[in-house]
DNA sequence: TTGAAAGCGCTAACAG
DNA sequence: CTGTTAGCGCTTTCAA
């Protein structure tokens, strides 16, 4: 039985292929000047010991960081709870996973975005990623971090966005419902502090007025149950309604349970529809109409785009096709 | 404008307190003596120079690794497409933030356990969560990962298990299915090579024969596409069925759509029951009756194992719990 | 084209 | 109780 060797080291290669430990890094490394051959000996070294670099000593060195932090801004903690949150975390770990880095996942509160400094300050961030972007956060970016942030919502100069276009989502689900027949259209929204949510909201708007049809607002946030309590709120509000557009797949749910509570068929009567096309949009009864939303490719953007430190395009707009199922 | 100073080092917080630099580690990491004057002293300057430690160099100077890495066993890359996978993914994310740690997703081939070997040579891994484990990979687990490794799903003599009681739950579904009067329940499992998913099969067994009743098994893999042409199956080989349990709620939201398509009533003709009691199933229509398996606490236990270093108790079960609503 | 040497920021003996 | 002294494993000038 071999004794427990440990890892082998840049060393240990150098030693093998009879170079010093720099000639080893750069080679390696793939960075400055090698002879072929020499490349060549390392690098049969290096795979002949099984060599792994280690990217906490690479890190170290090159004041790096070692991993991708994903922040989300909310008014409390439970924001991360969020299942949309995780989709972001796999698609950025994925990411990260060949460049030896880790994602990390922080609760930022809503009211002190200069929590952010403190992110900044450790030299163990190798970028960050913001989700549920707000306009402070934005400005309490640190300029350190330039290159070194996404957002996943609204941008600015110095951090890249990356986004649905939910509003050209959104306005085609309306214009489908009013092509279907459907003229008082009502929406289920976002908190109103979020300016992404906004763009739906405002496609809602405009699509309306260009149709000279009523606007009826009712807040949501996203969630299941706050849909049920919106839903409730439309029937009593506006009982002749005929069509609630819901900011998302969970808020359409709760949506359509409501509304089966209350006895009103969908989409017989009220048509329904969502946002997200959430892979189990299409298993519901009624099959739920709605706009598909490419998370894991935006987050494998925006990660890529922290990791990277080079300029990312201000703003990357990915399309959302609208799916047409059951519910309206 | 002040000039752009670069983070503040241990170095900078020792001078400031007017110690040394291995005094002012002593109490910021919280090791070895101090005098509870000078404790002030650099808690007071770590304070005001707004000090964060660099886990990349306290990782590299102890070994003690800089990420944790969740590795997914399975036949190719698409069992990372698993919502299931974000889920822990996020958990872990979430457990390591407060370590300065960071979270990396692997996709381990099941055909090569032996790719674990890469992962225990790279220094950066501070610790290890299995997904979906098999008995090779157990084997193949060097013993320098000893106290570092967690695994969901089966564990052995090194690596401690944490998982839900899917035989229990299941055992309580099957029951709950006899006693409100079905006889002829059939049951669409997950991958065969997948043993903590035999367990639930093994309930399944266990109730019916004690039941005297037949067993009826199709093979699935935990998603609705499968569960759709599982229930097919059913239907085709048992057209007498008047019941089928899900391996998960996936599977039977499928199993739901497939048997609607054949106009086939649910609840009425034929009970569908899953397994997870996913957020949306309290959604679907029928609402499904479900056992309920706890992802994010599982997955933090094991990330927090997996992070500890020592030993943890070699099985831990999560219990889970029958959820009736309407689909059986 | 390569090697020697100097750290990156931190912790861990070992003296004092 | 505290300071001194060595590194952890790697990259990167600077000479040779």
């Amino acid at each position: 039985m071999t004794t427990a060797r440990r890892p082998p080291t840049l060393e240990d290669v150098a030693a093998a292929a009879g170079v010093s430990r720099a000639t080893a890094s750069r080679v390696l490394a793939g960075t400055g000047y090698a002879a072929p051959v020499t490349r060549d000996r390392v690098t049969a070294a290096a795979d002949r010991l099984g060599y792994v670099p280690n990217p906490a000593a690479r890190a170290l060195v090159r004041g790096s960081g070692v991993r991708l932090v994903v922040v989300v801004a909310g008014a409390d903690a439970t924001v991360l709870d969020d299942p949309y949150v995780d989709r972001v975390v796999g698609a950025a770990a994925r990411v990260c996973a060949p460049y030896g880095l880790g994602v990390a996942l922080h609760w930022l509160p809503t009211r002190e975005p200069a929590g952010l400094r403190r992110l900044a300050e450790d030299r163990s961030v190798g970028g960050l990623v913001l989700v549920n972007t707000t306009e402070a956060m934005l400005a309490a970016i640190p300029r350190a971090l330039r290159g070194r942030v996404a957002s996943i919502g609204i941008g600015s100069a110095l951090v890249p966005s990356f986004d649905v276009d939910n509003g050209g989502g959104t306005a085609a689900t309306v214009r489908h419902l009013y092509a279907t027949g459907r003229r008082r259209i009502a929406m289920v929204t976002g908190p109103h502090w979020l300016s992404c949510a906004g763009r739906s909201v405002g496609a809602y708007r405009q699509v309306m007025s260009d149709a000279g049809l009523p606007v009826r607002l009712v807040p949501g946030d996203f969630t299941a149950r706050r849909g049920r309590a919106a839903a409730g709120e439309v029937l009593a509000r506006w009982p002749d309604t005929d069509a609630i557009v819901g900011i998302s797949d969970a808020t359409a749910l709760g949506v359509i349970d409501r509304l089966r509570g209350a006895g009103v068929g969908v989409p017989g009567d009220v048509a329904v529809t969502g946002f997200d096309d959430i892979p189990l949009a299409a298993m519901t009864t009624p099959a739920l109409t709605t706009a598909t939303h490419p998370v894991a490719q935006i987050a494998t953007a925006a990660a890529t785009a922290a990791l990277a430190g080079r300029p990312a395009p201000p703003v990357t707009v990915f399309p959302s096709r609208l799916v047409r199922r059951a519910s309206g």
